[in-house]
DNA sequence: TCAGGGATGTGCGCTATCGAACAAAGTCGG
DNA sequence: CCGACTTTGTTCGATAGCGCACATCCCTGA
């Protein structure tokens, strides 16, 4: 029943699917609310169901003994949020929060499970996005290491946006902050300074792109090799 | 024949598999020398095998447009290079150098793939040890953000001492400092410091740990995640 | 309509690290 | 044993980002 979970070609990996694959376990999908801030696991904890993100973003993020915090990958509606359940750890070091509000379709973890154990499609599909996903955490560790804030922070607005719909995103200048492990006045001047550039509008939370090339311009590389290596892995063409 | 590729067992993730799993594959490996600074693959290129290392130390890391580089992960007796054989992806945007040398194992990657596919406790492994090396290069992104360079050093060293028979490596510093992506003077000062306390003794591109508990003692917490994780994932007690 | 709180702006001293230039010491081949 | 090269040590000014304190602004709800 496609009716049940409509939103179901809104995840990428999920319309990336031969219709076969998906029908089968398509009366397990659910429709969820992702509220802003929720945390869909704790470092350490088990997780009862996989997510694909259809209309929010998820952080994967390390929370420090201090309480300082670093992002290590995004999930938007171009992936799953769990993966150390067919990588077959069932639980990783980090959090997973919703860093912005929208929906998303869940699953059990024991189907998702027997799907990748049925080592069709669904799993090559699965360890494709996971190399993408290990790109994009290597990426963000060397970017940590060598870009200006200014650079990382359209690298950051760009990931976001590529996997949102629209050019908005709601996201106050703290929690972006606390996204890219630096000091909320960094990214107040960060920010102010493709404000002052034309580039974005914000206000209280709300950010607007206006100028999507010239952000592009404007970040360090680690953005195109990223983007690049997803396209390359997780080609948008639906299979079959 | 065991005695063909006697250092097997020196690679815990092949001692790890039962014997009938690698007896199969076993006239297909091959021992080979890996010299310091040899280059297994590059950015995007196409890997022919997939190494093992016993006594060696290889780096994957990312070299940038202005020729700075960063770590993104280390294996050595621990682990395997080439995961993105298996991942489907074939090539990854890193380069993995050979930065210490020694020597290691090495599999045709129609041979590795194969035994992935035929998805029982080879594959298993291998996720689970993909796994951990993603966890590797998530804490490297977080370590990179946040902490100074004396304890990342620490970290380093931890690392690469625990991929190694021995409590010794042979590193310059101008290599740890593109490993670490930093400036060779820092990591000059920073092994002062150790050295001045004690904690390892170094000369001319060879480094001695001395005092290994005192260097976890100031190491961050990086460090133990890491090695918490490897734990967890791959056990060291032979399967079987 | 007004108070309260979330969100953003600003200034200031501090520190780690950078970039560059150069010195000293150890090693190796001839 | 000598010279060239590699490796390590030292200094100095520049700078990005930190931590803190506080000002301002604007939305929301009573």
């Amino acid at each position: 029943m496609i009716s049940l979970v409509p939103d179901i070609h809104k995840n990428h990996l999920l319309a990336a699917l031969p219709q076969a694959e998906w029908q089968r376990w398509l009366p397990q999908c659910e429709s969820v609310d992702m509220p802003l801030g929720q945390v869909l696991y704790e470092s350490g904890g088990t997780l009862s169901h996989v997510y694909f993100p259809t209309t929010s973003i998820v952080s994967m993020l390390y929370v420090m003994e201090s309480g300082a915090s670093a992002e290590i990958a995004v999930v938007g509606n171009d992936g799953l949020v769990g993966i150390s359940l067919f990588m077959g750890g069932e639980s990783t070091p980090s959090r997973a929060v919703v860093q912005s509000a929208g929906a998303g379709i869940r699953v059990p973890a024991q189907v998702i499970k027997d799907e990748f154990n049925r080592t069709g499609p669904v799993m090559h599909l699965l360890l494709r996005y996971t190399q993408a996903l290990i790109t994009q955490m290597a990426q963000t560790a060397v970017c940590n290491r060598h870009h200006s804030l200014d650079k990382q922070l359209c690298r950051w607005l760009l990931l976001s946006l590529d996997r949102l719909p629209g050019n908005q995103l709601a996201m106050t200048q703290e929690l972006i902050a606390n996204m890219l492990g630096v000091r909320r006045e960094g990214v107040t001047e960060a920010a102010q300074k493709l404000q002052d550039a034309g580039l974005i509008r914000y206000a209280r939370g709300h950010i607007t792109v206006l100028d999507r090339p010239a952000l592009e311009s404007r970040t360090c590389e680690c953005y195109a090799v990223v983007k690049k290596e997803y396209d390359r892995l997780l080609p948008r063409q639906p299979a079959t």
